[in-house]
DNA sequence: CTCCTGTCCTGCCGGC
DNA sequence: TGCCGGCAGGACAGGA
């Protein structure tokens, strides 16, 4: 699932079409995804107005005229659709979620394999849910430094890979950034996490953010496309260095590839870990 | 506390 | 062609 470039660029998406709009018809098609939805989550939206849609790590937060939050989590395999006019919309597999509003427009959640999540609580009470509560900093916030991210690998004897896919320690990163920050930060994803050096910490904090800057920026440029397309926001076209390119080349890559073997793919705490084992060290 | 494994669910892809 | 195993962008529970 989408990762925070794509959450980021699903939550502009939703803000030119719905932002300011009031829900005219929900509804909602299976009691639950990975947890239920929210309690009479229809009636509680709507007749409702959109007054903000911002974000949270790798959720999508829409605040509304009564002061409540619908939070949205989009899982490994959730996909929005949305149309400022939405009168064509004809109800597709595993599209669980069917929003309509008092501009026409229409939003559709769609997960095939239901591991999104959507919660509801008033504004003042939502960052204290648990899926909120010990969240660490937003990548690319002025929170998160070379100095913070050092504090928070303290003592960790976990692979950095495998640190930087804990929420707790900074929220948002997922499976492709991670490999591909560390992959420009040249630091191996099996060191341990306490062992990294201020300057090692401090490069892979702001390869981090320059990774998740470009994506995003990638997801901007090609939203206008996917809008015209189809109206599905979520994924779009960015060059990995690394992630599923096991046995490639890396992309400035001097070495004799017939020899290295290239790129590797290696497994950590159960996910695939990509990388160069000639320039991570 | 930390860390490791298993699990939720469907779809897709490669191999036989 | 069909069947089967393995894998997938996430996050949590539970046990050591």
């Amino acid at each position: 699932m989408p990762e925070l470039p794509e959450v980021e660029t699903v939550r502009q998406g939703l803000r030119e079409v719905i932002e300011g709009a009031v829900f005219s018809a929900v509804e909602q098609r299976r009691p639950d995804l990975r947890t239920p939805f929210p309690d009479n989550l229809p009636a509680r939206l709507q007749g409702r107005r959109i007054i903000t849609i911002g974000r949270r790590a790798k959720y999508i937060l829409f605040t509304l005229d009564d002061q409540s939050v619908m939070a949205l989590h989009l899982g490994m395999s959730g996909r929005v659709l949305v149309m400022a006019d939405g009168s064509a919309y004809k109800p597709a597999k595993h599209d669980h979620l069917v929003c309509r509003f008092d501009s026409g427009a229409l939003f559709v959640l769609n997960d095939p394999r239901r591991f999104g999540m959507v919660f509801m609580a008033d504004a003042d009470d939502i960052m204290r849910l648990p899926a909120f509560a010990k969240m660490g900093p937003e990548p690319l916030g002025n929170g998160f430094s070379g100095t913070v991210l050092r504090e928070k690998l303290a003592g960790r004897k976990t692979p950095i890979k495998t640190a930087l896919l804990d929420q707790r320690i900074v929220a948002g990163l997922g499976n492709i950034y991670v490999c591909e920050a560390l992959y420009y930060a040249g630091i191996s994803p099996l060191r341990a996490a306490g062992a990294l050096s201020d300057d090692e910490a401090e490069k892979l904090v702001q390869e981090i953010k320059k990774v998740l800057s470009r994506a995003i920026k990638a997801g901007g440029s090609s939203l206008k496309d996917y809008r015209t397309a189809s109206g599905e926001l979520g994924y779009f076209q960015f060059s990995f260095a690394v992630y599923d390119r096991a046995g490639k080349a890396c992309p400035d890559c001097s070495c004799d590839v017939s020899r290295t073997g290239g790129i590797k793919r290696i497994v950590q705490g159960g996910r695939s870990t990509f990388y160069c084992d000639e320039k991570q060290r």
